[in-house]
DNA sequence: TATTGACCTTATAGTGACTATATAGTTTTA
DNA sequence: TAAAACTATATAGTCACTATAAGGTCAATA
């Protein structure tokens, strides 16, 4: 199978896929002989995974990590594990800040209804004297 | 005021002003005859202003319009505000898909005990088969 | 047979908001 | 006088792609 249709299957871009393998993630395909690269399942199987960790918001370097466990089958998971419990507490610190920063927007923007002039503008005011952290 | 002590002041590194003038959010200062950027009340107001932005995680596109506002203070404010809403919509919309992602981390998680070889492993199992999106 | 169109190749630059590094000139302090 | 601390510019790196340029290959059509 040539790139096109790998893309196609896995819905993704063509670009992507030689990206990946630039950064390691896919082992280098076969050539034919017009240096067309040829791709079997393996190859379906490893974009897969990819893009599901992708999905995950698992970053490039950890899903590298990942595949090396992978290639040692008999080593206990525990690493696997804890990369993942790291991940869900970097996803919750990502989501307080998110939460508070959204309660500094509402504040900010109860300081103005829409019939002013910039110049009175409580939301400009707010910003530049820097009180968007009221409650 | 020199750009030592403004970034002082403003507790951001010397780079950053120097950057956020390339990128037209401040005014360039006067010069010393030895080239040295001298500062003076108003740019430590604009980069305060600055700043308590990007703590409201604007980008500096959407710096660079409420400035041209700023600048044009008889206008109604409405187009401002509507930007905060946008800007808050946004968050809420990170947030959720945050939220997200996090059941299906957890989720996941959950398809694991510590004591597995990689092999056995539900995690990467669960990531290989992309059955993440399950409760 | 010529050419069109779809596919493939590599290499390079752009995104956003910085941050780091290199190289060099200036001022202040010891 | 020499070292330390400051300033200047220019360039590259971060992350995970995405876009563009310039060209080679192949099958079908006019």
């Amino acid at each position: 199978m040539r790139i096109g249709q790998l893309a196609q299957i896995a819905g993704i871009d063509t670009q992507t896929i030689r990206f990946y393998e630039k950064q390691g993630l896919l082992p280098l395909p076969d050539r034919q002989q017009n240096g067309y690269r040829i791709y079997n399942e393996k190859h379906g199987e490893r974009l897969a995974f990819i893009r599901h960790c992708r999905i995950l918001d698992l970053s490039l370097t950890e899903i590298r990590e990942l595949q090396r466990y992978q290639d040692d089958p008999h080593q206990p998971c525990t690493a696997v594990n804890a990369m993942l419990d790291e991940h869900i507490s970097h996803v919750q610190s990502q989501i307080t800040a998110l939460q508070t920063l959204e309660k500094h927007l509402i504040s900010l923007r109860a300081c103005c209804n829409d019939d002013r002039e910039i110049e009175a503008c409580g939301v400009l005011a707010g910003i530049s004297e820097g009180n968007m952290y009221s409650q």
